[in-house]
DNA sequence: TAGATTGTTAATCGATTAACAATC
DNA sequence: TAGATTGTTAATCGATTAACAATC
């Protein structure tokens, strides 16, 4: 039986946090295969990282294997789960269902997840009520209430450019904790609200000054 | 006038790419708004960040301002555009012209940029000829010939998960340059290929963790 | 056992921040 | 000038990699 050190009060590095969401995408691949066991080299092989990255992710989780046959494929899901998952799961809602709104949300009911869209918001009166991609669009309005009636904790920002500044105003005032920032607006949040950016045209930028760079 | 020392053969930091775009946008604001100077600390405060930061990564670039009144919003964007920017732009394609492909291409069409959606490419027989959110679709089997005759240099992967992988084979044999990766899917390219993962399911588990974490 | 693999410490690398002289 | 600001070096922090003893 493989042992599991109980470090979990340890606040993780980001890049682990990362790293983990994604191995684990993986080991659910391997678990389909019929794979029971996997190397850190073999892990590592398939992220592009080295063996020794994969072993140190997967010391600060405090898992280890009990063989020198790798890891267990399905204790690690375990494992990995019981530090990125909330066990009841955790409520999100999208704001702003136009175009990419509605993307994001079909893109995210396709996986299985702990992380539900349990609404989506509009200011736009003609949407609420309506139901987008299997998910309920709300007045902005209604934003506070909901946070508190669904326990929505995270928000994934999806409204035009210029309305992020005062959308994020609402939701920070509504009590989320966590937003994922779709809009190219860099945005203040106090210190207890978690920011994550998630910007297109940056990361295309920097694809564009590097492939630039490594031409000469 | 300013100085420009021409450090421009220096390969930039990662994160200072990264930056430099976002500042670029926030000084495009500036202008609008009629300011013709910022200051290293405002540019920070609109962005999170530290004045130091900021004057550093404009070193990097090699761009100091004249007098003590901040910089030349104009010519630092002009100096960052210089770095970042091709002078003919960049061409790029969507592959997979699905519900996240097409969002994508919306929200990139909406943004002025150097960079150009010139095609997109589907697995489908029934959407190549038809054109997308004012974008032309082609046959993925003619994605060789277009990537030469129209000089695309990077690639948006916007297929599901089960096509990831066969997809950038073909990316890869087209010779491709750059690929922006919205699958979950981990990618293995070769090193002349500039690969950028662009994963909302971690973001979103990396946000869930560190809310949990933050609450005790 | 010998070889492969793991878990962990120490060394390195890269990015951020602190400190401060130079400038207007 | 005095105060504010910049440009840059040195120190710190965080993340990756190298090295290696321990284990099966």
């Amino acid at each position: 039986m493989a042992k599991i050190k109980f470090m979990r009060n340890k606040i993780l590095p980001e890049k682990t946090v990362e790293r983990l969401s994604e191995y684990r995408r993986t080991l659910l691949n391997c678990l389909a295969q019929g794979k029971t066991h996997i190397y850190s080299h073999e892990l590592a092989g398939l992220h592009n990282i080295t063996a020794v990255q994969v072993r140190r992710d997967i010391m600060f989780i405090g898992y280890s294997s009990s063989q020198r046959k790798g890891y267990d494929v399905n204790e690690l899901i375990m494992v990995i789960g019981s530090i990125l998952d909330s066990d009841e799961g955790l409520n999100v809602a999208v704001i702003g269902i136009g175009n990419l709104g509605r993307a994001v949300t079909h893109y995210f009911m396709g996986k299985r997840s702990k992380l539900n869209i349990v609404a989506s918001f509009d200011i736009d009166p003609d949407k609420a009520g309506r139901e987008f991609v299997g998910v309920k669009c709300y007045s902005i309005d209604d934003f506070n209430d909901m946070v508190k009636s669904h326990n929505i904790l995270i928000a994934l920002l999806t409204v035009p450019a210029d309305a992020a500044v005062d959308t994020v105003a609402k939701l920070i005032d509504g009590g989320i904790e966590g937003i994922l920032n779709f809009t190219t607006v860099p945005l203040n949040v106090p210190d207890h609200v978690y920011l994550e950016e998630y910007d297109m045209i940056t990361s295309l930028e920097k694809i564009a000054y590097f492939v630039k760079a490594k031409k000469g």
